[in-house]
RNA sequence: UGGGGCGUGGCCAAGUGGUAAGGCACCGGGUUUUGAUCCCGGCAUUCGUAGGUUCGAACCCUGCCGCCCCAGCCA
């Protein structure tokens, strides 16, 4: 599944630097990491480089790395989300031992760490409304204010965090604040809550439970309990660090993981956090999580992309520090590397035009064979019917072509690839339309194979399927979801009025050679001089195979012809 | 205007005081029964900017400019 990664070794990366460092000196004899997803939605290619590092580093350092779900929020999490996160990381070719790890196995302990924080005159029940919350706290410029209630007594606090957690309380009344200093300049550390309360039922813990820990509080004593490291988590996060750290320190735990952050991807042409994805779905401007235009794990391996390709990328974009927005181009050249050697050659007609060969017989029946991959004979051939109908792509036939143009036109002669070579003899136009539908040649029977015995060249091949042995399919163009580069770019513009109306493309004429009818759901195969496309494995049940096209092939000649 | 970060070619990204790796893109040329692949070659006298230190600076210092993040009882 993963193999075809590439092994070449690249300079280590500020973060795999600093734990070489941490190994070297002997700070930490292993190391251990943790991806930490909330299951509330699909991961996303954004995730796919937060795993690859932490995996990553897991694997080259000879540590390991947990799957941990940080389900520190009930109303927004589901068990359907877990199951299909723990498939897109399995997928992508990770192993994180036994089982995963759940915040939610340490709410108990999360709980007493908390009363032993209120035993330190460390936190306190705080019941201003979370409006005089946000007002008490200061704003950028100004310091905040204290709670009146940041003086309350141990015993008194003791006592109303133990009905918070028993559940005599409504949900925004009380929480538990740490009574840190309202007046930093870090926002993060004015106080922040602890503990909230949500008469909300968990998907695991079910109601056993009626506060919740905050992010900053669970997301450090889990590392801690785990035993991590190096907890490496993304930018936005830095200014929570020192809260990371106080908690650790205050609290004197026996480990200290380091926290690092890295900067989150972004791609051209596309958005890439839960929030907005949601929003494409939720507003059906896709078809769901996994629409093989979203760049969604799952999205993305229905539109055939490969592990290897996700996990290659990722090891080229680099991590660092620094805003980036990574070209698409990035991407799609690593899938056509991959599948470049891996998928066998196939022959479609995606946009069908007849081609009659006059001189061919009627019922005849040429098997001509075809080469699964040109450089790798190992992958075998297969057998192509050639009959007297035939269909090519309506794009490789000009009335009047340009002298570049190597395609059928009047005059001419082409090579139907590893079939006959054909001179042009006619065609037939609909007058009302303009439409060409029928494209008269002759062939020359002695150049089965595409090549003839007296040796003469012709500039163009070009391919073809039988039009009464071919088989119907039905194949989804899809281009990128945006128009704009940058569709986040203007914060007063909303990102979907930049949606691209044709990223998706339905076409039903096509035609591909039969032994398409072979290919299971979520095989790739390349249709020759067209792009790489995989069987989609959600069929949505046409009676024809549907064809995801997961990329095109490179096209020197669309652009040069311009 | 508080705090935290970041600025190397069109897009990424190495570089950690000794004279600008690599990938993508782009432009040439060769091979080719995919205008694909593959192969050759080109592509930053310069590292946001202005000064300073030094024999020597993208790397050290100072000022300035630009961009990103933070005022959820979300993560």
């Amino acid at each position: 599944m993963t193999n075809n990664e590439t092994p070449e070794k690249r300079p280590l990366d500020f973060i795999r630097q600093i734990i070489a460092e941490d190994l070297k000196t002997g700070k930490h004899s292993g190391v251990v990491t943790r991806f930490p997803p909330e299951p509330n939605g699909f991961l996303h290619i954004g995730h796919a480089k937060s795993i690859c590092l932490n995996f990553g580093v897991g694997e080259e350092f000879n540590g390991r790395c947990n799957l941990r779900f940080d389900d520190t929020n009930p109303s927004k999490e589901e068990e359907a989300y877990v199951e299909a996160i723990e498939k897109d990381v399995a997928w992508l070719g990770f192993n994180w031992g036994e089982k995963p790890h759940y915040a939610s196995n340490y709410f108990a302990q999360l709980y007493d760490f908390a009363i032993e924080l209120i035993k330190m005159g460390k936190a306190y029940v705080c019941q201003l409304s979370a409006g005089d919350v946000r007002t008490y706290r200061g704003t950028l410029t100004e310091p905040g204010k204290e709670s009146p209630y940041r003086s309350r007594s141990i015993d008194e606090n003791i006592d109303l965090f133990t009905k918070m957690k028993a559940g005599e309380f409504a949900d925004g009344t009380h929480v538990l604040r740490a009574k840190i200093d309202m007046s930093s300049p870090n926002l993060n550390m004015r106080d922040p809550v602890l503990y909230r309360i949500l008469n909300v039922a968990h998907h695991r813990t079910g109601d056993t439970w009626k506060i919740y820990p905050m992010y900053d509080y669970t997301h450090c004593l889990s590392d801690m309990l785990e035993g991590v490291t190096h907890s490496l988590c993304t930018l936005e996060f830095e200014d929570h660090r020192p809260l990371y750290n106080w908690v650790l320190d205050t609290l004197q735990t026996p480990c200290h993981p380091r926290q690092i952050e890295f900067s989150r991807l972004n791609l051209t042409y596309t958005v890439l956090s839960k929030r907005k994805l949601l929003k494409m779905v939720e507003g059906k401007h896709v078809e769901g999580w996994d629409d093989p235009r979203m760049l969604t794990i799952s999205g993305l391996r229905r539109r055939g992309y490969t592990p290897a390709a996700i996990r290659n990328f990722c090891k080229i974009i680099g991590i660092g520090k620094s805003d980036s927005r990574i070209d698409m181009g990035v991407l799609e050249n690593e899938i056509r590397n991959d599948l470049n050697e891996r998928a066998p050659r196939r022959m479609c007609v995606l946009d069908p035009v007849k081609v009659i060969i006059d001189n061919f017989p009627e019922d005849l029946i040429e098997n001509v064979t075809g080469k699964n991959h040109p450089q790798n004979p190992e992958m075998g051939e297969r057998t192509i019917p050639f009959t007297k109908e035939l269909y090519i792509e309506r794009a490789d036939f000009m009335e009047e072509p340009s002298r570049k143009y190597r395609r059928l036109g009047p005059g001419r002669e082409v090579r139907l690839r590893y079939g006959f070579l054909v001179q042009y003899a006619s065609h037939v136009k609909d007058e009302k339309s303009g439409e060409i539908t029928e494209i008269h040649c002759t062939y020359d029977p002695e150049s089965k194979g595409g090549s003839a015995p007296d040796g003469r060249k012709v500039k163009g091949t070009i391919h073809w399927v039988s039009a009464t042995a071919g088989v119907p399919v039905e194949i989804k163009l899809y281009d990128r979801l945006f128009t704009e580069a940058d569709p986040e770019a203007d914060k007063d513009t909303d990102f979907l009025s930049f949606l691209n109306k044709d990223s998706m493309i339905t076409l039903d004429k096509a035609v591909g050679e039969p032994c398409l009818a072979d290919l299971h759901p979520g095989e790739s195969v390349q249709f020759e001089r067209q792009g790489y496309f995989c069987v989609d494995s959600k069929d949505v049940n046409t009676g024809k195979i549907l064809f995801n096209r997961t990329v095109t092939l490179r096209d020197s000649w669309s652009t040069k012809s311009k």
